[in-house]
RNA sequence: GCGGGAAUAGCUCAGUUGGUAGAGCACAACCUUGCCAAGGUUGGGGUCGCGGGUUCGAGUCCCGUUUCCCGCUCCA
């Protein structure tokens, strides 16, 4: 993992965030929520946008790959064939003396930390405790009465949605192999380390497409969306030298991968690069176990060719909020602006993502001012996220529109009463540019995408 | 989950040897100005994270707890 050069800007994110309404802490006023947050009013417009560029992209203008949304409760049964009641089940040994913490099954490879020549048991000091269980799923019940109702999990990824609809979908919308499924949802890991604001939470929602492929063909296509994957992210406007790929090997590689890149985005500061999209190749490893524990076959019929198989699945997984908060942190700026003391906090998101598309300004509040640029506003506002502001100076009103992205900002003065025409500022780059009040829409849409 | 640190207004913080809370910025109203955070007046907002205890009296001392940060561990 290449070491961040970039400015560690968390800090002063998490308070704008709080500020402005992007992201405050899950039920603050008891205490918060451990590593749960909300989206306040921009921050679910920016987050909705985010969701809706990657729908667009991998369900919209694809005929290749079909929607899907799954519930979050499935049938227990799913979690034993997906290895997750299993795999989520470490057991664990601390050590007393020395603080440790080994996984069970590791403790011949852990050295002990307060005697590395030694492993743990054999430095006289450590006491270790009995192996612990840590189940990171979350478990809960079905049925109004918990003695007799049966255990159920809130699904730790959504993958497996997908995998049990398989058929259902490639049968009732006739695709043929090659082809995609791609949902939308919200999964849950009681992590035991989470944190870095919305880097690392217990509850996540994530937009994961899983690509069916004839084996044989699997690495090709692992390769493209590869490919197709890190154009995205670039497409929202993450730099390209702060994002690279990590190849998983040997140990890394999960149960079920066959091969795995992840995308990593520079964060900054001390997180530095970290995932926010995973690529990986898993055979057939799910089909197959679905199909094992379910006793329902699961394969695909090739009529043409004749041929009856389990597809192999290449899955593309991203975090929509990690992926949020890497565009909040491309996307933060302190700038030096010609002539002035005070600099600005603008953050230069995408036009597309941008919570506020447009903010309209009354100069002052007299002389129709004020009611020419709420009729302006009005007629923005069915067409897109529109703000109204006549409080403070123009600029103070600027700067606040900076520092939530809005890349334009119409003001109305004196003039515009009279002649009907109207400033518009650019957020990026200062200009003004003067029109008629009448072409204000046609001019935002054109650069607004 | 373990160890260490922290928690006072929306934000950043001050608060003396224990004596019932302040600043700057932000926010709201009004005046003024009128295209990049100008100025003035006024105002709202904190039972000092929460719960106990010691004390005549606790933001301050003690215990517990929650949350956050750092380091372990974990991230299948």
């Amino acid at each position: 993992m290449p070491a961040s050069t970039q400015p560690d800007v968390m800090d002063k994110l998490v308070s704008l965030a709080k500020r402005r309404g992007f992201i405050f802490q899950s039920s603050e006023i008891y205490g918060g929520t451990g590593s749960v947050w909300d989206y306040g009013p921009l921050g679910v417009e920016l987050k909705k946008n985010l969701k809706d560029a990657w729908w667009k992209a991998m369900v919209r203008m694809r005929d290749d790959v079909e929607g899907l949304d799954a519930a979050i409760l499935m049938h227990p049964r799913t979690w034993e064939a997906s290895g997750h009641v299993a795999g989520f089940t470490d057991p664990l040994i601390d050590c007393k003396t020395c603080k440790g913490r080994f996984r069970a099954d590791k403790i011949e490879d852990a050295r002990c930390p307060q005697k590395p020549s030694k492993k743990p048991g054999e430095a006289e000091q450590c006491q270790l405790t009995e192996p612990r269980m840590f189940n990171l799923m979350f478990k809960t019940f079905m049925g109004p009465v918990e003695e007799s109702a049966s255990t159920v999990y809130l699904r730790p990824e959504t993958a497996q949605g997908i995998f049990v609809n398989f058929l259902n979908v490639q049968q009732s919308t006739r695709q043929k192999v090659p082809f995609g499924i791609a949902q939308i949802g919200k999964a849950f890991r009681n992590e035991i380390t989470p944190g870095n604001f919305i880097f690392r939470t217990r509850e996540i929602e994530q937009m994961e497409m899983q690509f069916f492929v004839e084996p044989g063909n699997d690495m090709e296509w692992f390769e493209f969306w590869k490919a197709e994957r890190m154009k995205w992210h670039q497409s929202l406007g993450l730099d390209a030298e702060r994002l690279n790929y990590h190849q998983h090997e040997g140990s890394e590689l999960a149960h079920y991968a066959r091969a795995a890149y992840d995308i990593e985005f520079d964060f900054g500061g001390t997180l530095g690069f970290q995932e926010i999209e995973g690529i990986h190749n898993r055979g057939d490893f799910d089909l197959g176990r679905h199909q094992e524990y379910s006793g329902k076959k699961l394969e695909y019929f090739d009529q043409p060719n004749n041929k009856r198989y389990l597809p192999y699945v290449i899955e593309t997984s991203v975090g929509a909020d990690r992926t949020t908060l890497a565009v909040l942190v491309n996307s933060y700026r302190e700038e030096s602006v010609e002539g002035e003391a005070e600099g600005r906090t603008v953050l230069r998101i995408n036009p597309t993502l941008a919570p506020i598309k447009a903010a309209v300004f009354a100069l002052t509040k007299k002389e129709g001012m004020p009611e020419m640029a709420h009729r302006i506003a009005g007629e923005l506002r069915s067409h897109f996220p529109t703000d109204y502001d006549e409080t403070g100076s123009i600029g103070k009103r600027y700067r606040r529109q900076d520092e939530v992205g809005t890349p334009f900002c119409i003001t109305v003065d004196t003039d515009s009463v009279k002649d009907g025409t109207v400033t518009v500022r650019n957020r990026d780059t200062l200009a003004q540019a003067r029109i008629s009040s009448d072409h204000v829409k046609a001019y935002l849409q054109e650069r607004l995408g």
